[in-house]
DNA sequence: CGCCAACTTGACCGCTCGGTCAAGCCTGTT
DNA sequence: AACAGGCTTGACCGAGCGGTCAAGTTGGCG
């Protein structure tokens, strides 16, 4: 799995074949066929995987306080950190929102991570400390400012995520208005 | 272009082949080829043509003012506007993103947006509108947001266009926390 | 009308793909 | 030693791909 994710993300998904994959790993083909039931099946399971992975550093991050505006700063944080990374699971995830096929898991993971902001900001909603703006829509925009952040500068202008995290955390919390 | 944009936001741009997209027109696979060199361009040729008409969108509606940050905001609402029209094209945009050979033209054309964005958010800093933070910084956190909440506010659950955008503004300009 | 060039056709080509399977290997059990 | 079953091999298959091209067809011009 690790040494597909490798090859999806280098070369795309259609055009890395099963036997790219088996040949680079100097196996057979049947061996593949013997693990998975089709290539489609590889590429859930690393998807699978990999959302598992990025949720379970982001609780990790998070434990430390209990503070709902700085959770969601630490989970910003602990998400660029992991993005940096991992590059190339980006790229799988960039892919699978493309085929119909692959959207389903997709959105799942992508339903759970937004429940998990959501949880937070309307903590912070209750507590007077957060706008009262419609819980989603906020979720949702954290999670976008994260992804191209990281996308741009991280992935593609190799800067350090400590510095990408300070920037969406601040643009996050605060917009880019002088004093609202 | 159209149809074949219609069969790749659908199907997928590797599972639509150029026979399928001749047979739908009903024309042979020569006049295809006579006007494009590849697959591959066609699919150049829809990107550029997609990128190209969003920018005259976006041009078009900040024309009514001089005023930057009231241009930051008219800008987010024409392409949410434009994005909701051209689901199909979003569709295209996050795949051209999976596979090198496409990514020097999706990058050259998301410069050119930061670039536009960026020149209204140097100017609101400049006349101390705009807090002092890095405009790349801002300019990619404004289309990141943008993109998200697009693409889950508008493609998967077919919410107005003049909600997401009013929100869109509203946390990009004033962030989620109360007075800061 | 004849002719040329722009355009259109679809059978065809070489190739690679995802997936299958008969055959064989390796290891633990009796 | 015999065997059984988990595991591995790679030649092979039918299908479908992107792209080619010889053979038309069409419409405008002299």
């Amino acid at each position: 799995m690790d040494y597909a994710t490798e090859r999806f993300a280098e070369n795309g998904y259609h055009p890395t074949s099963v036997a790219e994959i088996v040949s680079g790993l100097g196996v057979g083909k049947g061996v593949f066929y013997w693990y998975f039931d089709s290539k489609d099946e590889l590429f859930l399971e690393i998807l699978k995987q990999s959302q598992r992975d990025l949720r379970r550093h982001q609780h990790a991050a998070i434990a430390e306080t209990d503070d709902p505006v700085e959770r969601i700063a630490l989970g910003i944080r602990a998400t660029l950190e992991w993005s940096s990374a991992h590059a190339d699971l980006n790229r799988l995830v960039q892919f699978a929102a493309t085929e119909e096929r692959f959207l389903p898991a997709l959105r799942r993971g992508q339903e759970v991570a937004a429940g998990d902001a959501q949880r937070h900001v309307i903590e912070g909603i209750a507590s007077g400390r957060l706008r009262d703006l419609d819980p989603a829509y906020i979720a949702h925009g954290i999670i976008g400012i994260t992804a191209q952040l990281a996308r741009v500068f991280l992935h593609e202008q190799d800067q350090p995520w400590e510095a990408v995290a300070d920037a969406a955390v601040s643009m996050v919390l605060e917009g880019i208005l002088v004093d609202s």
